[in-house]
DNA sequence: CGGTTTTGTTGCCTAGAAAAACATATCAGT
DNA sequence: ACTGATATGTTTTTCTAGGCAACAAAACCG
């Protein structure tokens, strides 16, 4: 039985509504302001049904027509339809010393932004209290005229996709925690949870370096290890059971170091932030400056500290088998470096092109492109948005 | 833009009724022999729709109403559809000393194969002509009620898809060579071609052992080394240009040897056939001997030779290598070896978990099952049949 | 043999998209 | 400013395809 994902099956007209209403809602909302002319082109309906596929969704309260398009041709103006700024859904990030909590709209307006500092890893019962109160001040300090949608849980460790289980976050120090239904109790909302780097790279491949390619690898380094995320036909590869995407253990030394997930020689024990704070002389404190400090020493005309051009070049041959491997395994299109991933590839991307060029079979490489991350620290707000905001974006009515 | 693939967006009704068209269609010549009634519970659909659907596709001659449904159940019985026996497929197939070719039809009986053995490895050019030669034979011996679709290429190379363009096929000697174009030409038939371990995941995910399951990872190890099919929501992988699924190019062995790809320590040259050959006491010839002799010689009460076991132990350590960063990526539901590399896990399946154990997260190999391939010499007719059938399967129209 | 159950068959209904005709708002050229 | 060309919104009509309900048919059961 080909069934696809156990789903499949007959359409209906009922899920032809549905299916454009959802493609409507979904360009507004990933293109920002198209005119209703734009819509109209893009998706191949015609003019009388985008009327009425708009209207709909005006109806709904998720988008407005404001205004009309000021490109000065010839021909009647067509309004622009904008993603409503009212609908709201909750992003709630636990860190290893803090709570990020922000209200993000479906027009992608960033409404508030809290950071919770805590004296240490808080648990999931620490982490849901916190979010839940933030969360209802937060709300409480808006006017009626805002709903919210539901909440977007980004966690940095592996997350089931069936119930929001977090298997295990070993820098948070949680292992079988059922943060996503804790946090639904507590708040009364939705919750939609995933992996962070998962959420990067949904993030990434809608609003950011990635925006319209289909087929992309999206790589974080951050002070918890390496997380990944793929992108495979424009949707995020979840896998089974929603533990996909997990690039930092990839084999890439045999005589490698052990690592927390019971193997050894992983890219997330070869390649940590640590090392390179320690040969850039900065702190744990001072991580944030690590992007410049490390460009700056090798910025055109520097000379690079031996030991540091070593250590740099031997994480850039690490990372490039991991990404070698990958690309041979997913013919990817780009590959989107974050955090401290970036700031390697930025100092020296030649390293890394040629030993991916060494590592990659010539045809699975073909037209691979590799860049840096485009999003920068709102990245997982963003993501985490993208996760509560997918329901209705895939079923608006 | 989320562009999917860059055919996105509206559905008009005519495409419902295509997509009801292939769904029904797919289902038929997946499941053998369904009723009606099967079909109308299986996609929802309703009776009414069921039989317009079916009464075109008997119209469109892809499928025939036969005998009725002999469940010895309460209520009328319901019409048994079967795939056509007329519209075939034509699976090409060129080996290092060999051309294979088959007559499949859609209803997956195999109506005609025919071995022709070739001096040596051949050339696109002998491989295009010795196809063309004898694809005409076998239709000339059909009578008219038969009806080519079709022909599906399986090459042990990388293909691109936009064109059939094979890269590289290291064994047979060919580079950049547009096979499937020139086939095409000289039969006047359109080509469809792939990887064959690519035609294998989709052979063994619609009728072999990942029947129905829509995450799977398939390995096969052959003469020319071992090839990758991955599965992913019931489709194939195929990445930006065709080439994913590489997973004999995955490192592991950093101290390894030199492969032809340009790297080294892959899968496919620290594990070969030939290794196991050696060890058994085998010649090249007698490689179809390997499972049997294999099998018998760690059968329970047998007494293993230690530098067999060794050897065994060492190849099944680097393929839990390589299956475990494969896990950790796609989290995949089953793992399907063929070739000798099911030989291999059939002589210590209990090695090869318990290494993948510790090469793979739990949860990322939470629920997952390996098994040998199931399909057995028919492999690449069924998933070169599969490939020509593809079109018409998703527009019967 | 009549009752029950399941499914095929037929005719009607409705949702929704396309198409066509008309209206409106802009630009370009005089 | 006026006129024509162009693009797009608006309204009405048409058509397609799936759902639904009523009826018919073919099996099993007691």
């Amino acid at each position: 039985m080909r069934s696809i994902g156990g789903v499949l099956n007959g359409n209906n007209l009922d899920q032809v509504r549905r299916g454009n209403l959802s493609t409507v809602l979904g360009l507004v909302h990933t293109n920002g302001a198209p005119s209703r002319a734009w819509l109209t082109r893009e998706t191949g309906l015609n003019r009388s049904t985008i009327a009425a596929l708009v209207a709909e969704l005006v109806q709904l309260g998720l988008v407005v027509e404001a205004g009309w398009d000021q490109t000065n041709q010839v021909g009647r103006p067509s309004p622009i339809i904008r993603a409503s700024g009212k609908r709201i859904a909750i992003a709630v990030r636990p860190e290893l010393d803090a709570i990020d909590i922000g209200l993000v709209a479906l027009d992608g307006t960033v409404i508030r932004r809290v950071h919770r500092e805590t004296e240490r890893a808080p648990t999931a019962r620490e982490a849901v209290d916190i979010a839940a109160a933030e969360i209802s001040e937060l709300l409480g300090d808006l006017d009626a005229s805002y709903r919210p949608v539901a909440i977007g849980l980004v966690v940095p460790g592996l997350v089931r996709e069936s119930d929001g289980l977090v298997s295990i976050a070993p820098h948070l120090g949680w292992s079988d925690e059922p943060v996503a239904v804790m946090l639904q109790e507590a708040t009364g909302l939705d919750v939609y949870s995933a992996n962070d780097a998962n959420a990067g790279a949904i993030a990434e491949s809608t609003f950011g370096a990635g925006r319209g390619v289909s087929e992309l690898i999206y790589l974080n380094g951050g002070a918890s290890g390496i997380g990944g995320g793929i992108v495979i036909g424009g949707d995020l590869l979840r896998g089974a059971n929603g533990f996909a995407g997990e690039l930092g253990h990839t084999l890439v030394n045999s005589a490698g170091i052990a690592c927390h997930c019971g193997s050894s020689g992983c890219l997330e024990t070869e390649v940590s932030r640590q090392q390179l704070l320690e040969a850039l002389g900065l702190s744990i404190g001072d991580a944030e400056r690590l992007d410049d400090v490390l460009l700056a020493a090798f910025a055109p005309g520097a000379t690079v500290p031996s030991a540091l051009a070593e250590l740099v070049e031997r994480q850039l041959g690490f990372l490039a088998i991991a990404l070698g491997n990958a690309t041979n395994l997913f013919n990817p299109r780009m590959i989107v470096l974050g955090g401290f991933l970036g700031s390697l590839y930025g100092a020296a991307p030649g390293v890394l092109d040629e030993a991916i060029r060494h590592h990659a079979m010539a045809a699975t490489r073909d037209g691979l492109v590799i860049q840096r991350a485009a999003l920068g620290s709102n990245i997982l707000m963003i993501g985490a948005a993208e996760l509560a905001f997918a329901d209705l974006l895939g079923n608006p009515a």
